[in-house]
DNA sequence: TCTTACATGCTAAAATATTAGCATCTTATC
DNA sequence: GATAAGATGCTAATATTTTAGCATGTAAGA
């Protein structure tokens, strides 16, 4: 399970995954919209059909024009994006992981009784002894 | 706060800031170490300068040789490449990508009992109304 | 049906990233 | 201080990425 960003992709290319991985699907204009330092029409088409040639994408037509959907499913792609950040950043600990998401200032209590039940169901759930 | 990754940084740019955020700082044979597909001495000589140039970097003397460090504080440059992700491939819940990181199954009952008093924490210390 | 708007297919130029090599300097040891 | 080991400074070639342009196809409305 390789994080995309971690494999052999270009500056370019791993902005267009994000916004992809982001919108879940995403036409040429879309992406267009989205990208910072926009290029052209022509860029943009050129640089999805190379990720889907390298497999990263595929399309489907809708109507006249291409909709392009990620070949790795987005929470198999957050995994590992989410795996490599806590590996660089906090020494692999999901406990430091986690402090530094809710040390963010925005989260609301209500967010936070709900990430205790959350915790308290993964300690139930899994791996019963 | 931009994340360094969204920022204009090239393949192995990212790949050698990753490392040197990893480890906290590094020299050049550290880095050639650790880098996938490891080019010459001279090339990861070359990258370092251009990322001293574009301000990620600066170096210091240790003896004969340089030890590079990042210039953006580790925890800062962690935040943003957290925040990114969550947005990415969250839809910038915090939830579910806690969610994400305790169903990683090698989380153990000890580290969630932590993470409980981590949030208990966060309800009382942050914004007190 | 025609025509217009807008899409893709393909090719090639330009810019950037990646790489290696040689000259030079510095540190440690004899 | 002389010398060897190993570091950096700089420059230039190569590979890759990024870009645009022109030709062509297709769907929808007049």
């Amino acid at each position: 399970m390789e994080d995309y960003r971690s494999v052999k992709l270009s500056r370019r290319e791993r902005q267009i995954m994000d916004i992809i991985y982001q919108q879940g699907q995403a036409s040429v204009a879309d992406v267009l919209e989205n990208l910072p330092d926009a290029p052209s029409y022509s860029t943009v088409r050129a640089l999805l059909r190379i990720l889907e040639e390298k497999g990263h994408l595929i399309h489907q037509k809708d109507g006249p024009r291409y909709i392009y959907r990620p070949t790795q499913p987005r929470h198999q792609a957050g995994q590992s994006a989410l795996k490599q950040v806590v590996q660089t950043f906090f020494d692999k600990s999901i406990e430091r992981t986690v402090a530094a998401l809710v040390s963010d200032a925005e989260v609301s209590d209500e967010e936070l009784d709900r990430l205790s039940r959350l915790i308290e169901q993964a300690k139930k759930g899994d791996s019963p002894s």
